[in-house]
DNA sequence: CGATCGTTTGACGGTGCTCAATCACCGTGG
DNA sequence: CCACGGTGATTGAGCACCGTCAAACGATCG
């Protein structure tokens, strides 16, 4: 249970000293499984076994990397609190984010088939994670068919998930990305049984760039767009939704139909909209 | 084993009688558990009980629906042969392509947490699967622990096969989003054992363009630019792989790099190159 | 052979990427 | 205390790339 942690940083050697310290990925108290168990959403009766049985907790800070990309598969995490980043880091420096993760979320799996991870993992807030030995994993499973099922469930979130990702991603707008990405973050609160009309941002504008496909600024002026538009409220990282039904209406642009006659993007259509009130003010 | 599949197709109604015949989902011949074993490409020893195990196959012809958008779930399948295309139609009728899979690829695992299916499976071919149906799956799991290894490792190469796509889209340049598009492609091929140099695709342009989200136009003009260069052979669906490590400088744009010196995009420099080639000649 | 669909290529207009400046915020150190 | 560098967010200007519309060609199948 003690084994110990990974203290390495996903910045440049060449910062100073007090990131390593504050960086860091520690060892914490360990969590019942049965807390496990409820952290993945899969509904799971009580179990006495499951309740006594410890797991590793890790707890990793703001900015830490909780897996680093080409290191060897050994454990496989499911998120307690907090949020992260999946990266990948090309040869040029750029980093694709290919997805975040919040509470209940299975991170480092896809290691399994490549024997190393293919994306780092990095802390958004000060985080923890249920750490789950790869070595012990299917013993647990085996002795544990609750934990089974609610990782056979989360698994198979992560790959709808993944199927949203390339949703948002394939949006033709700017705009459309975007109101993709926070319709599908307010679902993600409304999972969690929080306010999905709030939005706390834990991720930068370029992460949410990286992750929609386009350039940084393209996200900050789409911000701005929906904004003018009336569908939100936007303080640097706080978002509130004030008009929903607007909001979705800009996720619906597509690439042309597949053959429908005479259309045009939504997109194009609320900006002539914007125009239009504009110049009548 | 002798259930009845679905024999909807994917076409609208308005399509004639003989695409319900030809575009059919049909029970075919149950398999061993073995062969599955074998199809998924997880190393498995030779087990006498899963020799004999029989597991439910089903035919779909080229253009059948093997699973529906919304449909309940019911079942897992694995690719035994052939190939199919994931998608997601919006309501104006795009057809959004998340994925190919070819053999030994799970197909409908993300259903079991949202209880119905996230997009309709069409095959590209003439295809067969291993059909598991989700009320046994768990006690097959149990049974037979090659087949719950078999199926986890399929997961996580699903995963990891997601991060790809999504590195895919992320891609800047028409081009680059092709040769990585045709790179992977060409790993898949080399993974089970097939050439690597001689791709034939099962899939149309507007599939290939809907995953990589660029309109099929710019595809198809993103193939002739990759052939002008000399990177590959185009005819038609069959594709050549003439000079790899060109193809592979082609897939290594991104956007701006975090924060490096003066540098400008691979596609740029390429073009560049091959115009001077064009004035030279 | 004709119809339909898929592929290719051209021309044009618009969206978003790039480059750049400004502002706000933060922690540090003068 | 404020000046200072560093980072993140916002906004503007210019141009290249790609999406759209259009037409022609090729393949496939009845």
């Amino acid at each position: 249970m003690l084994t110990t942690p990974s203290n390495v940083t996903s910045m440049p050697a060449a910062r100073s000293a007090w990131l390593v310290q504050r960086c860091a990925v520690t060892a914490s108290a360990p969590a019942s499984l049965q807390e496990l168990l409820q952290a993945t959403g899969c509904d799971v009766q009580a179990d006495a076994a499951a309740a006594g049985f410890p797991v590793a907790v890790w707890r990793a800070r703001t900015g830490a990397a909780l897996l680093h990309e080409g290191a060897e598969a050994e454990t496989v995490h499911v998120v307690r609190s907090g949020s992260f980043k999946c990266v990948k880091t090309s040869e040029d420096g750029y980093e694709q984010v290919l997805a975040f993760a919040g509470p209940g979320e299975v991170i480092g799996f896809e290691a399994i088939s490549r024997r190393h991870h293919t994306t780092s993992v990095i802390a958004l807030e000060d985080s923890t994670v249920f750490s789950l030995p790869l070595r012990e994993l299917d013993r647990w499973r085996q002795r544990f068919p609750s934990l089974d099922h609610a990782l056979q469930f989360a698994l198979s979130r992560q790959l709808a998930r993944a199927g949203d990702v390339a949703e948002m991603m394939a949006a033709v707008a700017a705009e459309t990305r975007l109101a993709r990405f926070l319709v599908w973050l307010s679902g993600c609160m409304a999972e969690r049984g929080q306010s999905p009309r709030r939005l706390y941002l834990r991720m930068s504008r370029r992460d949410i760039a990286s992750l929609l496909g386009v350039a940084h600024e393209t996200v900050s002026r789409s911000f701005s767009a929906l904004a003018d538009w009336g569908c939100l409220r936007v303080d640097n990282r706080e978002v509130e939704i004030l008009d929903e039904p607007a909001l979705r209406a800009c996720t619906r642009g597509t690439r042309g139909p597949a053959d429908d006659g005479a259309r045009q993007g939504t997109a194009a259509r609320l900006r002539g909209a914007s125009r239009a009130s504009a110049i009548a003010a």
